[in-house]
DNA sequence: ACCTGAACACCGTTCAAGT
DNA sequence: ACCTGAACACCGTTCAAGT
């Protein structure tokens, strides 16, 4: 076929189709060749559009970071003291259900944010709420990170998915307090859904005393 | 050569050079080839003694689960009310110290425990303790998984290791509180380590918060 | 039982050749 | 500029053959 007069391939185009093969089959089912071949092309063609197989990974994973909604961060005020806060948990929120509709790329962003600008803008906006709701400049780079870690590792895989559902592999001897473990498996969803927001609401409470302290010392 | 008097392998030595792989030069170094090389056999022969290449990935994860200190947990009175926190606070510490002398095993560590045997006898120990120290079965659930989550977090990938150590990444146009970003990375281990100690204490302030509650309504 | 080399069906990436 | 097929140096895994 040789040059088409329209260029059977985009960016767009690659990134979106990766995006899907990575939510319907894995991150270990995006080969060169796979992906081309999804396209319509010949599994070299990707190289006149990416570097490499990772640089179309990173861009998959920061199109997953732009669904994230920053809009909370806006017209965030200082010295209230309570806005952070509420904030803070829709953002986590939302960036949670991002992950959890791309639970396979998340390996991908747990890398950090490298040069990827969805990335970058994420960083920048929860860094920038809380130094502007307050925080010393230190501390709002804790929260970021402290976040960070939480959000991910919780997108990172199930908690109780990661717990075979078959009740023989408990031995009562061995794992004396695990006898209804293999039922996790079952309430996956819930059992997850249930201990972030427990998880979250405790990180926040703990951090509102921190806060509270931060202020009075000032 | 065909098979020797006296056998070259053992699953104890694969899995102790597969970790020193792992360690040295990260998970994609270890293809099965390289590993029989490192143990100065064919790559075949890696498979009479395990099934797979995951597999040996499972046992290298595993002997790392293994190393994390559960002595924290024996004896721990019901009632007390303060003695839980403790515990869990100094259980995550040595957990998270484990990981992050082996963190390109954590990817494979974070699929969960399956059947792996550390990694059950972790959760055992933990959930135990808490239901132990008073907590209702379902909160001590939610404990395990939001601080698996919150510990693989922080051992997945440094946050500040996440950004890139170049100025002209952070345009002030595009990210306007990124300005010192590029410093990040210089001061990885202190700005991680703040940022863990930071949110566990947060997380557990905010537990003994919920704690009260449910003490309260008993 | 435990090792070997050969083989199968894959990889990511490079490159000269085509238009 | 943007696609192609061929090629290189790899993969994980199977299997018959050796002792």
């Amino acid at each position: 076929m040789a040059r088409p007069r329209k260029p059977l391939l985009s960016t767009d185009r690659i990134v979106t189709t990766a995006r899907e093969l990575v939510d319907a089959e894995g991150l270990a089912a995006v080969s060169t060749r796979r992906l081309a071949a999804e396209l319509g092309v010949s599994g070299p063609s990707l190289y006149n559009h990416f570097r490499t197989k990772d640089e179309i990974l990173e861009a998959v994973a920061d199109s997953v970071s732009a669904q994230v909604d920053l809009s909370m961060f806006e017209n965030l005020g200082h010295g209230a003291g309570r806005d952070w806060r509420t904030a803070l948990h829709d953002w986590a929120v939302s960036y949670r259900a991002a992950l959890r509709n791309h639970p396979n790329i998340v390996p991908v962003l747990a890398r950090g944010p490298g040069r990827r600008p969805a990335g970058l803008r994420l960083a920048d906006a929860v860094y920038g709420a809380m130094v502007g709701a307050g925080w010393p400049a230190a501390q709002a780079t804790s929260i970021g990170a402290l976040m960070r870690y939480f959000i991910m590792g919780s997108a990172l895989g199930s908690f109780a998915g990661g717990f075979v559902d078959d009740a023989s592999a408990y031995d009562p001897a061995d794992y004396p307090h695990l006898g209804q473990a293999h039922l996790l498996s079952e309430r996956q969803e819930k059992i997850d859904e249930r201990a972030f927001e427990t998880g979250l609401r405790a990180l926040l409470d703990g951090l509102a005393e921190q806060f509270a302290r931060v202020k009075e010392t000032a």
